[in-house]
DNA sequence: CAGTTTCCCTAATACTATTAAGTTATACAG
DNA sequence: CTGTATAACTTAATAGTATTAGGGAAACTG
């Protein structure tokens, strides 16, 4: 043999397995044995591939992040002003999020209980991919779009605290309605506090939230 | 034997060898021989007080925050205004958090990574313990101190998300610093989002950032 | 004091992650 | 084409770990 072709096939067929698995049953419910067997492979020869099962559950997200770094700065290229690219970030976001449930799944409840976490690739991408709210805040502020006497670390941490608890939220609900229901709205309030003064809040959407109001309760509270 | 006071002693010995020994290691690394150890028993004890590990997990928080949903009401009592009720929550659950770390980091980091944890009795009075939140908002709108096209939802969503975020960060940082570390400035810029237009925002504290922000980027970011 | 219950123990069981040691079969050197 | 190195995989062993079975002794009950 020696085919680095079929060598690279396996190892994919066991990451998409784990993924699958860990996502539905839950990291600790998942065992070797469930993992190798739907990759079609013994127990042992996972081995030659990764660590062991905790290896697996950190190299799964690591990929996805550091495809998402990539693609953020593409993303935001060309787009006028602070506010929008704050817009394009979180809908960008979510669209990744929806895209790859599974890694997000694993991102977001199952890496922080472990213990080595904050020592982690993921960590620290997931750190880089944020701190370009930092610089988006700080053009924002330079340009009189945001208040001149907002800190741009607090504003991240509301920022960030708001998106994560969305999608932990629509994770932990098993995806039953889109992420995208009301992202408008909440989006244009958090926002409201970042604003400078002479600069105009959105009234458009406003309007929109009072008719989908009950909607919401149901679904999401 | 077959002292009620003993059998209550010995199960609350176990809560807190494996509160401290999951905080402390992990859920997973934490094996039922070292709770029972810790403990002062044998292994087979254990499961004449609990069912087994996992209902160990879920029983440790369910106490704590029974208990919270009891403290608000008295700590909100006598309370004016809205937003001088949004704050007092605020740092009201900070601080218990900040007395019962342990407690929190389960609830916090191990207990999203439960399939069940949308069914737990913990959910759900979480669940209500936030409620709180949608009746200071809605009283916020009738007075008039809060926008009057604020969903309180939505800003229930940014207020929980954001307070989430900076108890996770706190957890995931072994608590190296002060919870209350630029809370007022947090608060106000995110708070600000939610005033009506004629209600003064807060200058005061505003000043205090720019002392500060330095530090704030060392310890947190 | 006899019987029952409470509280706890030792020992067995079944499952799981990981390792050891070996097998197959392909690539490729001569 | 043939022997062999090695990539890719296997079965079987090992060292834990959660949970259960079954029992024993102390203390309470009547």
């Amino acid at each position: 043999m020696g085919n680095k072709v079929s060598k690279e096939n396996t190892k994919n067929r066991i990451i998409e397995s784990a993924k699958k698995l860990f996502a539905d049953k839950g990291y600790q419910k998942t065992t070797v044995m469930d993992i190798s067997r739907q990759a079609g492979l013994s127990e042992a020869a996972l081995y030659d591939y990764f660590q062991g099962k905790e290896d697996l559950l950190l190299t799964i997200p690591d990929l996805w992040v550091l495809e998402l770094i990539g693609d953020l700065k593409e993303q935001l290229f060309g787009i006028k002003g602070a506010i929008n690219k704050l817009r394009k970030f979180l809908w960008w976001y979510l669209r990744r999020v929806e895209e790859a449930p599974l890694d997000a799944k694993i991102v977001y409840l199952f890496l922080k209980t472990n213990a080595n976490f904050m020592k982690t690739e993921v960590y620290s991408n997931v750190k880089t991919l944020y701190s370009y709210l930092i610089e988006i805040l700080e053009e924002g502020r330079g340009s009189g779009e945001i208040k001149s006497d907002l800190n741009p670390y607090f504003a991240r941490d509301i920022f960030v605290g708001t998106m994560e608890h969305i999608i932990t939220r629509w994770l932990l609900k098993d995806r039953s309605y889109s992420l995208f229901d009301n992202l408008e709205e909440v989006f244009n309030l958090m926002i409201d506090g970042f604003r400078a003064n002479g600069s105009e809040p959105v009234p458009v959407a406003r309007k929109l939230f009072e008719e989908r109001k009950t909607d919401y309760e149901d679904k999401q509270d």
